[in-house]
DNA sequence: TCCATTTCTCGTCATTTTGACGATAACAGT
DNA sequence: ACTGTTATCGTCAAAATGACGAGAAATGGA
């Protein structure tokens, strides 16, 4: 039996949270196709890899983050026949969700490296397509786990989080009531004892993240009409 | 540049529900490797073929299932180098939800197919993985989603929904408060004015499908205590 | 025909959760 | 000491939930 050939790649969709702003990592092309474009971070899959293996490969090699915290999981996987002029190359998408760390450094195969508002960029290949997949994901996850602390540091207050919530959903919450949920869902953050200091107003109790892998009750954002 | 070589797969995790059970479609292997063993259905994708239509040609082909109604999804992508002994294959897994139809015909490469209960089936390949995430990506977006119309034919009762949420779920569920959120949810279901006849007890309405995408609120499964 | 049985549908009611907002606590800076 | 800022706790009405009771409307058997 015989069967066309394919190439696969992995492309990750890393999110960040800065200055209350959701940001995604983008690199800009330093070989063809599309060279001197923005496009997601990604590359081949070796011959003897696992995908996971791929993604974390390629998220500390072609971009300088590692680190502990944060939270990878596989998003999708795009195969549109003509999405590659190389040829048929499928890719499976990987969304990454970072605590704000300092710049990234490019890569081997990267011109450079940086983080940008979330949005329309006219990226390389599909790349828009599965950014904006990537967003959506992390949107809705939001709202029924407890992945919100992946964008936090260790300890962080329960202000911080807020602030992860609306710079991802892009809509105001109210502190008083979003307090009363993130404390009150089992799991979700543990007291540390600590407490800011040094910064303005009120100091806030420090949090770490629980150890629930689900949000019960759900934390769900405004819907819209309907 | 080069870089290694692949072949690409779709396997299918086929829903419905029978009897009041979850029901999974799966075949008999046809050739090797894992002759005679049963397994998910599914195949190559062709040379110059989107992902989402080789799921669906193999769905049709494969199973000779169609019709109008039922949903298709992209459920995950799975890559292990050593997965498959022919050589190094991705396959890109589909998750479908139909409503129960005619038993399945076996097709070209496959020496029969037949409907099982879910669980754990010695299948070949990693298909018990892929069917448990495909299984569990069913339950959880009954909570949030009006997919269970889905396993529903055209016109069905209330009856008929709690009865797919009891079968996904495996856990009953109060009539009375079914009934009521059921037809809460804006967009989940529609009366068509027409009822039941001729069966025992009271005639119970006919609902079609709303057009809602989501579901709000949600109705959510009993979470296990924490 | 009459009755028991089945199943659907609507109501009730206490409890919980939500959303909107008032008020106080505890800091930094002037 | 005063002002501004942010964190945290409380209140209260509205909405949603969960646990039931009970009537409506059919079938099937005595």
């Amino acid at each position: 039996m015989s069967y066309p050939v394919f190439a696969v790649t992995v492309d990750l969709v890393v999110l960040t949270v800065r200055q209350g702003e959701l940001h995604v990592l983008l690199v800009r092309r330093g070989c063809e196709p599309h060279l001197g474009q923005w496009a997601l971070p990604g590359g081949f899959v070796h011959a003897d890899e696992d995908l996971s293996t791929a993604a974390r490969r390629e998220l500390t090699e072609e971009t300088g983050l590692a680190g502990p915290g944060g939270h990878l999981e596989q998003l999708a996987s795009y195969g549109t026949p003509d999405r590659d002029p190389r040829g048929r190359v499928v890719t499976v998408a990987y969304l990454a969700l970072l605590p704000d760390l300092p710049a990234p450094t490019a890569g081997t195969d990267a011109a450079a490296a940086a983080w940008r508002p979330v949005g329309r960029h006219g990226l390389a290949f599909d790349h828009d397509r599965i950014l904006a997949d990537g967003v959506e994901r992390a949107r809705s996850k939001l709202e029924y786990t407890p992945l919100a602390t992946a964008f936090c540091p260790p300890e962080f207050t329960i202000a911080a989080l807020r602030t992860v919530y609306e710079a991802v959903w892009g809509e105001s919450i109210d502190p008083r009531n979003f307090h009363r949920k993130a404390t009150t869902a089992p799991g979700f953050v543990e007291p540390t004892g600590r407490s800011t200091e040094g910064e303005p107003g009120r100091p806030a109790k420090l949090y770490r993240r629980g150890d629930a892998a689900l949000l019960n009750p759900p934390i769900l954002r405004r819907r819209p009409e309907g």
